[in-house]
DNA sequence: TTTCATACTTACAAATATGTGGGTACTTCC
DNA sequence: GGAAGTACCCACATATTTGTAAGTATGAAA
């Protein structure tokens, strides 16, 4: 009786699939890359990732902290310091986000050269 | 004074950014996903991709297609038969997204788990 | 002392994405 | 004869995402 034993993507209601939105986020894509090269506070992401504003940097972190992707770290301090890293998971999972931005920025003069026939 | 010699999606500038947008798009990575397996005619590839409407699809499909990912192949009868299957291009993309779909489908328990606390 | 930086939050507005329902020109199956 | 399937397009409406501007408490630099 046991349904949806394995994860699908592909299927409508497999929780997975929101996740993987998240993951895949405009900005959410970025934020994984930019943590890949290791802790960044919250103003230093944002100078890294060009044209996010607050609002949406902060709502992406949240959304990827909540699924365990990234770890937030507080101190508090004033003026506040907060700190972002990545998780175990958010390693492995940065690194596959990686490899596709990689994937496209080197194949970005053929994929424009397509486009532009 | 050559700038923006080497393509990077962190850069605000950058097209491969708006590339990256159309593969990591909600329909877009579900495309890619689903075409890994052969072509797949219009209607079977919505059947496969649990809740896409058909004006999602085409969209998606359109946008993937001109990035030179996808390749639409019409055949001039009545009723129409149009096939969709991966360009070399695409088949490298779509393994990308797939291993990054395939991460988070193996990892979702854990995913959540912390999402619950 | 005025300004800047920190890490946000909130309200509001605008832009973009997505869905819905209808239409098309046929053919085949029942 | 009527219904269903094919691969769409179009207009319209709504949903979701994203941006903008302002506010907060405080310390340090100019």
């Amino acid at each position: 009786m046991a349904k949806d034993l394995t994860p699908d993507v592909l299927n409508d209601r497999c929780p997975s699939r929101q996740v993987l939105n998240h993951v895949t986020s405009r900005w959410g894509v970025l934020v994984l890359i930019a943590l890949q090269d290791g802790t960044l506070r919250f103003s230093a992401l944002r100078r890294r990732i060009g044209g996010v504003s607050e609002r949406m940097l902060t709502q992406s972190l949240r959304l990827l902290e909540e699924d365990g992707f990234v770890r937030r770290t507080a101190h508090p301090v004033v003026p506040p310091h907060v700190e972002y890293d990545l998780t175990p998971l958010g390693v492995e999972v940065a690194a596959k986000v990686h490899a596709l931005a990689a994937c496209i920025e080197d194949n970005l003069a053929q994929i424009m050269a397509q486009r532009a026939e």
